[in-house]
DNA sequence: CTGATGACTGAAA
DNA sequence: CTTTCAGCCATCA
């Protein structure tokens, strides 16, 4: 098992913020998460802990099982979805362009 | 070992 | 706008 996977993006998807999604491929990066797969399945299994609603697909929309409590989660933290699809120019995790840029702490 | 399967993604048609 | 397709990689049968 990769323990030390899960640690990590557990650790990224606690730190975005309210009101902000990141998509799962910036998860991955700052997690240093070998592919954007390995998010999804994190989350599928010790995700629940976690606040999950936050990271979407790169185009803004989110997996189908889970679309309906995510989107409601979503705008009761103030980020609008248009037809399922959050505008990610407009909430995008700032940070995560700029933690994938230089290279953080190995362990948060 | 081989093959199928995803909370994925970017490019191509 | 849509669908297809090829990579992706830990997991599981």
């Amino acid at each position: 098992m990769d323990e030390e996977l899960h640690e990590m993006v557990r650790a990224v998807v606690r730190r975005i913020p309210r009101g902000r999604v990141a998509t799962y491929g910036d998860v991955a990066d700052i997690a240093r998460a070998p592919s954007p797969r390995l998010v999804g399945m994190v989350l599928n299994q010790d995700g629940l802990d976690l606040p999950w609603h936050r990271v979407l697909r790169a185009n803004g929309t989110c997996a189908p099982h889970i679309a309906d409590e995510q989107l409601q989660r979503l705008r009761e933290e103030g980020v609008v979805a248009d037809d399922g699809k959050v505008d990610l120019r407009k909430y995008r995790w700032e940070d995560a362009v700029k933690q994938k840029a230089e290279e953080p702490p190995a362990l948060w």
